[in-house]
DNA sequence: CGGCCTTACGCATGACGTAATGATT
DNA sequence: AATCATTACGTCATGCGTAAGGCCG
């Protein structure tokens, strides 16, 4: 047994049971993989993949136990290679933060300008997704940690850390009624007017849609959009009013715009962030979470790891 | 990175930081192991041992990581085996029990009988042992499960499940004055006479300890043994008195002796079955499980086996 | 000097790529 | 006909064993 030919097997699994696809994402001949599977299955005299013929079709019973303990050898192998280069440049490696636009745009930039200063060797990237697609890159490797809101607590494999909560903030154009409002602003209220907010999975748009629910009324949201510029771009065209979390509102770039406190309108949401519980996690990543949540100091995270069942 | 370079790893560890040992061991020429080792500190970049001229005299602080992660990977290699013999033939393969004389002597034994009828192309074997021994030998691979009273607990790689709680007889020979005893026995009335029991650490000697210190008595205990056959024999003998658990006693078998309850003197004791949380089980090894301790069912151990912390 | 690890070298296995064949949709 | 996996084959890498060479106690 090999750990290439395990290699085969879980990227054949992963590419759809297309044995040339796996070739090219592994850059090397498919007969080769094709071979080299075969020989696996011959030396533990089971047979992983399902064969109609000369196409793969299907994974057996066995296929699946052995493809999930494969994953896990990789995954562990993968780890190893991070203690090592752990230990030759602590200061030097790779970091892959997923993480949705809000993140991105509003709460990481102070965070992840802190952190090149002090780590100039590490290659900081981020890469943007919906919260299932953030989460399923930290799940197959492709990032290290996920920075989310949503749907994060969809994965078990994955430990938690809340990192902040935060309220949420209605917008809206110069000259606006709601500006004049006497007293305290009120879910009808708000509920009159055509509301411009977050696409249905992404930044806590559930507790939006709770809470007028919760009060039995039926916003008419005109526009749903992945990101907080976009709302705004369209509150600022007068279509509606934008429901956005509040640290989006900048007073001083925003002209024209208004943000009216709605803290007591919605339930705060809480932004977390994923980390696979099997991962090896290089030291400037502790450092880039402190940075980004103080309170989750390196021992905070280790026992969050450790910890089967949620948090 | 290759599996067998995390094999000499390993094994070289195992031996002491010996290569030539480790060489034997894995039947190979110690060159061999050698190079690879180099091979693979050339790949990580990173020492693995600390190397004193041309002797391994130490693993460096990496090392030591890539050791547990290297064992890890290996032992899932094992469990990748083991899941495909599982599905070639699940009636056939090979069951390691280690375990304690008197376990082995008077507990398992119909177990191990029906097991053997209705698994008979299962190679059964029995490993004898103290406590720890017996942990050892599952902790490093060459045991699937451990059976005894004692110590399993130490070992928090394994996972403890409760099989049956028993108590104590005292076994004395004819005509000892304690079988003329009016009323309930009472722990002072042992204490007046020699004792012959467990060695310290097997067979719940500890309560046996305990009940004595409890009440401010000094047993005079003049032979310790690690089997109740050697107590029985001492006891017949004239010796002393013996304090044994009650299954060990058979009133057909041992002409000459007297048992006599003593449940209400000392505590019970309670026989664990000890299983390393991340092994693979086959099926078979379940259902000797369920024949030894019929609450143990496979949903039970299974469960037992992913939670992180005790029972 | 004796144990112990490393270097040097040669062989043989085997992993991989190219080309050709066969099966499936 | 196109796609996709297997078989066949040649080449090159490499794992491993033997023999020889230093280092340490």
């Amino acid at each position: 047994m090999k750990l290439q030919q395990l290699r085969y097997l879980v990227e054949v699994a992963k590419q759809g049971l297309n044995v040339s696809d796996a070739a090219e994402a592994l850059h090397t001949s498919q007969p080769g993989i094709s071979k080299q599977i075969r020989l696996l299955e011959d030396e533990l005299g089971v047979q992983v993949f399902v064969r109609n013929g000369k196409r793969v079709v299907d994974v057996t019973a066995p296929g699946k136990e052995i493809l999930k303990i494969s994953e896990r050898i990789l995954r562990e192998a993968k780890n190893l290679k991070r203690v090592a280069e752990e230990f030759v440049n602590e200061q030097e490696g790779g970091l892959v933060v997923a993480t949705t636009h809000t993140q991105a745009r509003y709460a990481l930039p102070p965070t992840i300008h802190d952190f090149m200063q002090r780590y100039p060797g590490v290659k900081l990237s981020i890469k943007q997704g919906s919260p299932t697609q953030i989460c399923e890159f930290v799940m197959d490797g492709s990032a290290d940690i996920a920075i989310a809101t949503e749907g994060i607590d969809q994965f078990p494999e994955l430990a938690m850390l809340d990192c902040y909560s935060w309220n949420r903030s209605i917008i809206v154009p110069d000259n606006h009624p709601l500006l004049d409002l006497k007293g305290q602003l009120r879910i009808e209220d708000v509920a009159k007017y055509p509301i411009i907010t977050y696409d249905f999975a992404f930044t806590g748009r559930s507790k939006i849609n709770r809470a007028f629910e919760s009060c039995g009324l039926a916003p008419n949201v005109v526009l749903t959009a992945i990101d907080t510029d976009v709302i705004k771009t369209y509150v600022g065209l007068g279509l509606g009013i934008g429901i956005v979390a509040s640290m989006a509102f900048d007073v001083k770039r925003d002209v024209g715009l208004f943000a009216i406190d709605a803290s007591h309108l919605f339930e705060p949401s809480t932004t977390h962030i994923g980390i696979r519980r099997d991962a090896y996690l290089r030291g400037y990543t502790y450092s880039f979470i402190e940075r980004f949540a103080p309170h989750l100091t390196r021992a905070v995270v280790d026992a969050a790891l450790n910890n089967k069942g949620e948090d």
